[in-house]
DNA sequence: AGTCGTTGCATTTTT
DNA sequence: TGCAACGACT
């Protein structure tokens, strides 16, 4: 038997060796899943089938890069396309770009640029914004595309008032959208979905070329992907599909739990493979996180089971206060690097709300402990670079709006707020770009001479720069630098505390450039660039090689595993969240967050929750999950913390009696109330064991960490631009050959050369005494 | 054009 | 509590 087939369950096998027709692989957590997708691949290959007929869409770029690289393993250099929906979309919208009416070098907006264009199409459309802001509006119209509905289609039936404002501004929107030459993340889904029902021929020339379509994630793909991939396997019906409906947890973005639980009703003859078993978790984990799903009414029926050993009871524990929830974790991640010889990175802490992550932040600072935050501000949603990227996506689309009002007075160089209004109401008016609009300036009613001719200076360095669109990224950037004085600019306008240097995000920028110029030599091309930054989110850049913590949502950590986690704050009105409490598919979609959270952890789990909770500014007393109820808290350990805020404290035994009534958990009787309602305050809440609180002072648990370096703790948003494309390096700053740099060691040298990628990213540096190499994300190099 | 103070907002966010 | 966005002011 072949590496293909090897070590394979039954059932994965079974997956693994179907080729034609329709399947479904319902993978539980932990179920080996993308190594049967990947292993299914390869035999595909091995069977016959054409590489470049199969196409395997995921939502992520890290999942998609992850199978590639372990397709690469199995069956090297094949060309499979591996890639998430909308870089698909993207690449086959180039293509067709003309049928849906735009150019094929139109542009993606981001987020915040949708955001800008929204704005302005709420008020080219008159819309009162009293009672809905354009957030709102945008919200609406992008559940609108996300179920196919056109324009006309959201005038024909609206019910809800919101709807009816989004109705009037959605074709307004869409038509700014046309002539801006852009397109939101939205519409790269809309428009090929439109393209594959409104071109029967076209559709079926696509579905012949994709043959084979693999979906990863089934269940959280939303109408109009499912319309796309239904669309790309009528003639070719061989689409399979994996995915865990238990897994779903991005409802409220339109991803619709049907698409998979109908699955087999879409294709009657289909293939169903179930992948229960576990590889990942200890049976106590996992018991815990079956008893809470099956709370769940809207699922499919499954058995988690592994061969693992039973492993640490799951902990639930009680704290007085968020302060203390951070500081006791940060305490037992220390506990156990010190006692059990774990290292930071096998630890992970998922919150539901971003918000939380302070007080944790703080608890691990002040400990030195290492660890990264998921989210942040992004490395492209930083000032200068969205500045800069705003120039290269003019310079690419000339029509790209939303980058014309940002640099056309970036550097300022005297074009006001009423300027650019009124050459965005000539632009509307005329239905042109506004770029076109400031060509014409002078047709414009209203401009002083003097705006006048500030358009036409602005309109000159644009044209300089325009000339530059075939030279390579950093020529263009280096070039765009020096033209629009934009360091002095930087310098100018520098806002204090914030960034200390952004020149060097510049440069991060122009090392991202020059990478991607590398990594792409042929098409290499200023759009792909853009497409590419356009397509990276910041949980591509999880960072797994270097040794810290990591804190998250459990959002975020989908897909991911530790071996030890934290789940905090399981608090009623935060999970499940207090918005989400209000339809059952909501409030079954909190309860599979707190089951995906569950599921990551490997061999030991804690839940945590509070008496009390600061939350904007005011304490409020907390309630306790109603998910809490739903575990096995039998066979669980129960702890409740007090004391411990204070080290020194000599009566630190003794207990807090100001919050004696601790654990109500709501409903279903839970053993506690009575024996501490009149028995004596020391002890704790039936079933609850007293913690036993570590005595060592600060200095020598902070100690006990191993990496004792000087820059140990690592904060949201210093992920870098290269990082992001290359996927999961640790900063690079400004190293490229020619730096100066210094090391501790050996001094002072110059970089000769910077080779490989992410993590394992080299720099040859000349010493005067000789050459030596470094990993950059180790070394203590220092630039100078 | 840029500063400053007030107001209003606060869930998650694969792309 | 912490911020982003807006409007009044200089």
């Amino acid at each position: 038997m072949d590496a293909i087939f090897k070590n394979l369950t039954e059932a994965q096998r079974e997956a693994v060796a179907h080729v034609d027709g329709p399947m479904l692989i319902l993978a539980g957590p932990g179920s080996g899943k993308t190594r049967v997708v990947t292993h299914r691949i390869a035999n595909m290959i091995q069977q016959g089938v054409q590489p470049w007929q199969i196409a395997a869409l995921t939502f992520t770029n890290k999942a998609a890069d992850e199978m590639r690289l372990r397709v690469n393993a199995l069956a090297p250099n094949q060309p499979v396309w591996m890639g998430t929906f909308h870089r698909f979309c993207a690449q086959q919208l180039r293509r067709y770009a003309t049928m849906v009416g735009l150019q094929e070098n139109y542009s993606i907006y981001d987020t915040s640029d949708s955001k800008q264009a929204m704005k302005r199409a709420v008020l080219a459309a008159g819309v009162s914004t009293t009672h809905a802001s354009p957030d709102q509006i945008a919200s609406a119209i992008s559940d609108a595309k996300n179920r196919l509905m056109t324009p006309e289609m959201m005038l024909g039936q609206t019910l809800r008032p919101l709807d009816t404002l989004a109705a009037k501004v959605y074709p307004i929107y869409q038509q700014q959208l046309l002539t801006a030459n852009a397109v939101d993340f939205d519409d790269l889904l809309l428009h090929v979905a439109n393209l594959l029902r409104e071109n029967p021929e076209l559709r079926s020339e696509m579905d012949r070329k994709f043959k084979y379509i693999l979906v990863d994630e089934y269940q959280d793909t939303n109408l109009a992907q499912y319309a796309i991939v239904r669309a790309l396997s009528i003639d070719q019906p061989n689409l399979a599909v994996t995915g865990d409906p238990d897994q779903s947890i991005y409802g409220w973005r339109g991803a619709d739990l049907n698409n998979i639980l109908d699955f087999e009703k879409d294709y009657p003859s289909v293939k169903t493979v179930r992948l229960e078993k576990n590889y990942r978790s200890t049976p106590n984990i996992l018991r815990a996180a079956d008893q809470l799903i099956r709370h769940n009414r809207r699922r499919k029926a499954k058995d988690l089971f592994t061969d693992h050993p039973e492993g640490d009871a799951v902990i639930l524990r009680m704290f007085e206060d968020g302060y203390q929830e951070a500081d006791g974790i940060a305490d037992e991640i220390i506990r156990a690097i010190t006692d059990e010889g774990m290292k930071p990175s096998d630890f992970a802490i998922f919150c539901r709300m971003n918000a939380l992550t302070r007080s944790l932040e703080h608890a691990l600072r002040s400990r030195s402990l290492p660890y990264q935050i998921i989210n942040g501000v992004e490395f492209y949603q930083r000032r200068e670079i969205k500045d800069l990227l705003a120039y290269l996506h003019l310079i690419n689309n000339p029509s790209h709006d939303v980058a014309l009002m940002r640099v056309i007075n970036t550097p300022t160089r005297g074009i006001g707020n009423r300027t650019v209004e009124r050459i965005r109401d000539f632009a509307d008016y005329n239905a042109i770009p506004m770029l076109e609009a400031a060509r014409r300036a002078n047709e414009i009613e209203g401009l002083a001479k003097r705006a006048i001719t500030m358009i036409g200076k602005f309109i000159k360095i644009y044209d300089r720069l325009a000339i530059k669109a075939n030279s390579s990224l950093e020529d263009m950037i280096r070039y765009l630098v020096t033209e629009t004085e934009y360091e002095a600019y930087l310098e100018k306008t520098a806002v204090e505390q914030q960034d200390a240097n952004p020149m060097s995000n510049v440069d991060e920028l122009i090392t991202a450039a020059v990478e991607f110029d590398r990594q792409h030599p042929d098409d290499g091309s200023l759009e792909a660039f853009l497409e590419q930054v356009a397509l990276v989110s910041d949980t591509d850049s999880i960072d797994g090689e270097t040794d810290r913590v990591t804190i998250m949502t459990l959002h975020a950590s989908k897909g991911l595993e530790y071996p030890r986690v934290f789940i905090i704050a399981v608090e009623d009105d935060l999970l499940p969240h207090k918005r989400s409490k209000e339809t059952d598919a909501q409030f079954e979609e909190e309860r599979r967050l707190l089951f995906v959270g569950i599921t990551r952890a490997k061999e030991w789990l804690q839940m945590s929750c509070c008496k009390r909770r600061a939350i904007r500014g005011d304490t409020r007393p907390v309630i306790p999950s109603p998910f809490l109820n739903e575990l096995p808290l039998d066979e669980m350990k129960r702890i409740e913390s007090t004391g411990n805020r204070d080290w020194f404290d000599e009566e630190e035994d003794s207990y807090d009696q100001s919050y004696p009534d601790s654990w109500d958990l709501p409903d279903e009787g839970e053993p506690t109330s009575d024996t501490i309602a009149e028995s004596a305050p020391i002890v704790a809440p039936a079933g609850f064991e007293i913690d036993e609180i570590s005595q060592l002072p600060q200095e020598e648990l902070a100690a006990a960490v191993k990496p004792k370096k000087k820059n140990n703790v690592i904060v949201a948003g210093l992920k870098t631009g290269a990082d992001l494309l290359a996927g999961g390096a640790p900063p690079l700053m400004s190293y490229r050959e020619g730096t100066q740099v210094r090391h501790a060691e050996h001094g002072e040298g110059t970089i000769i050369e910077v080779t490989g990628r992410g993590p394992k990213r080299t720099a040859k540096v000349q010493f005067d005494h000789g050459e030596h190499s470094f990993r950059l994300a180790y070394a203590k190099l220092e630039v100078l």
